[in-house]
DNA sequence: AAGATTTAAGAGTCTCTTGTCATAAATACT
DNA sequence: AGTATTTATGACAAGAGACTCTTAAATCTT
């Protein structure tokens, strides 16, 4: 698996927020209705939303009405920068077999094929805006 | 992290040991020397080569002047099959964001991209063979 | 002010992977 | 035959990530 689950869940929440958003960017959602909604543990989604609200990615409201919501719009926030509050480094700055001070100049045999594949999947994240996915939600219905 | 530490002490045992097996592809080389050159845990090696002699990949032997050679012609091995008989599944039938059942017909947010990205990895293992990489290590010297 | 709602924070548990070890089995050598 | 060498097997320990729960803090409503 190349994410963490709790950078899968942050993901998805985001991408739900965001969609919620288009309709009424101000609103907090509680959190227990993502997770009902996502289908995952309440629990542990509040301390995973924990995270984005730190990376100020979401913003957070306690009491009667709380919940989250994205703190910016949704066309300034990338892929990249959510899973960067996960766990970027642990993707994007690895060597496929673990080796330390894997590089260009001292590469492991596969250095070079995962340095494309990684390269062109970073390059996705960091060109894609939650924005851009709940446009395509809006034509496409895809599973969240 | 993309494959698991078996998978990635596999990959590169099986590396070590076909490259030995250019000058001498008939005798066995000892675990505990592999364990050595490539600095890992000699007892959780020994588990993990198990995997690949299983798998028929290897093929082990025991007694003095006994350990593990590569079963085939390292022509004939191809990384997916090592990948394969550790965690193939868990990589590339993968959903990126985890979702069951998701493919190009009820796809996740990610799914393209994913599927793009991991399709071409997919390739390169299914067409690099041992012998192609350890052709490479003899010009290159890369780490192991 | 009191009670209800909702996130924050920290401690604790579960589970799976990783890693260790002790013992058994096979083989070679003398 | 006996001993040394080496893999096989199964039990076990350690660590990390995933997940749960309890209590505290903030906010709203009445």
């Amino acid at each position: 698996m190349l994410f963490s689950q709790s950078c899968i869940y942050g993901i998805r929440a985001a991408l739900l927020v965001a969609i919620r958003s288009q309709k009424d960017s101000d609103s907090f959602t509680p959190i227990r209705m993502i997770a009902e909604e996502l289908n995952v543990s309440f629990y542990f989604l509040t301390k995973i939303l924990q995270t984005l609200t730190k990376a100020r990615i979401m913003e957070s409201y306690k009491g009667p009405n709380g919940g989250v919501r994205m703190a910016m719009a949704s066309e300034d926030i990338y892929l990249i920068d959510i899973i960067e509050a996960f766990d970027e480094d642990k993707v994007f700055d690895s060597c496929l077999l673990g080796l330390p001070g894997c590089r260009d100049d001292d590469p492991c045999p596969l250095h070079k094929e995962w340095k494309k594949s990684k390269g062109q999947l970073q390059k996705v994240f960091q060109r894609t805006s939650l924005a851009k996915l709940t446009k395509e939600a809006d034509r496409l219905m895809f599973r969240l």
